[in-house]
DNA sequence: ACAAATTTAGACAGGCTTGTCCAATTCGTC
DNA sequence: GACGAATTGGACAAGCCTGTCTAAATTTGT
């Protein structure tokens, strides 16, 4: 009554804690050492089960690397749109709002330990894999970038901005904010608070110069807005 | 006299032109298969060598891959500080001059196979040689986006632009550039000629409506130029 | 053309890794 | 408490790769 799961199909409990114990470990070891040079025992060790159970839940090697890649993008995308859902739609105060969606996207997507993990996967061994990342592709920075793209377009709407192409600018949007954690993120490291802070100020305050409303005679923009 | 080179210290001829084949073979092979993954019998083969001459020219893998970064870093550094040394200063029709620019940025350092091949390099082995990739920190982004910066200074200082702090400008410069071709650069892909045009179109329209010179009574701006 | 150095092909040992098999043990459920 | 499924540790074969060594062939400079 607990658990809508029927109990006879659904293996004894432990089973799933392993499995994703497992995948945990594999991602963290792929990313370190790289596919080729990853050690079936050492992930074993990492996630504190035995050889032969990563075997009996993955098959082999490429089997669970596939399930790795599609463990980050699955949790990575749900992060990505609950994030995009907080977007400041009805802001208070513009810069202020944006840089606050800003830093919530790159602590909680980019920043974190899956984001910077997908990442180095999909560089790594995207070529390997071409229908792998191709899902990815679609249902990541696709389906994120019209989102967001949508909510730009929303706040250029409502009069809040000047926005030609709102695709473009919600890429845009994003490389500023993230253009100061380039060389960190070349590493893998994962930048502090403080410079996160500091990189979505600085690229709100350009995105802001760049597209807020032209300045007008007073009363006109309201009557631009609804032409 | 053709050579300033002593001819008894220096090996016969083609032992420079073999050595040369060997890196960029292995450049491109620790790139495609990553460092565990690479073969050295594969390497060996796509230089057009035996397996022993890799051997004696670079002594074990190891050392083979860092001679592969140095010399890649070596390499992107002497284009982009070429490349540098063509940012319009003067600019006749300074948004085509700053897309023209971006666009040498981005074909003779970013995108083209050295670039490609060290961003790679970086992301996935960066972690395992902390010195070698410290060193590359300093003298490439470390340098060239300080020289950048100078530039963009410079052009404030002509009233061509107005910028607070010319680092952030310098970054954002190049992060707003490269915008749009984030998703090729992940599947370590060269984008099209197009797509590096427009992407550099795009981004310089972006960064000229954040930086361009605050519009003043008709008149002012010359005066500023000279002042 | 000669002599020295380099390159080559191949064999080789040593080490490491993957994936399988199996008997003993532990765990969860009834 | 007993049953069945999952887990464990270890042994194991097979394959691959690195790095070394050798003798023969080739190239280079003089």
């Amino acid at each position: 009554m607990k658990l809508a799961v029927s109990p006879d199909t659904f293996p004894p409990r432990s089973h799933e804690a392993k499995r994703v114990s497992v995948v945990d470990a594999a991602a963290s070891v792929f990313c370190r050492e790289g596919y080729a040079g990853a050690n079936i025992d050492l992930i074993a060790a990492e996630a504190g089960v035995s050889r032969q159970t990563v075997y009996n839940h993955h098959g082999d090697k490429e089997k669970l690397f596939v399930a790795v890649v599609r463990d980050l993008t699955e949790r990575c995308n749900a992060g990505i749109f609950a994030t995009i859902a907080s977007f400041p739609d009805q802001p208070a105060y513009l810069e202020a709002d944006l840089i606050a969606f800003a830093v919530r996207m790159n602590r909680n997507c980019i920043c974190n330990r899956d984001g910077r993990f997908l990442r180095k996967l999909i560089q790594a061994e995207g070529e390997r894999y071409p229908e792998l990342f191709a899902e990815w592709r679609e249902q990541g920075p696709g389906r994120t970038w019209s989102a967001l793209a949508a909510r730009f377009a929303r706040l250029a709407f409502a009069g809040h901005l000047s926005i030609g192409d709102p695709d473009v600018a919600a890429r845009q949007f994003l490389a500023l904010v993230n253009a100061e954690l380039q060389i960190t993120f070349m590493l893998g490291g994962a930048p502090t608070e403080e410079e996160v802070l500091r990189s979505a100020t600085n690229g709100v305050r350009t995105f802001l110069s760049a597209f807020a409303k032209k300045k007008l005679p007073a009363g006109k923009q309201a009557v631009l807005v609804h032409a």
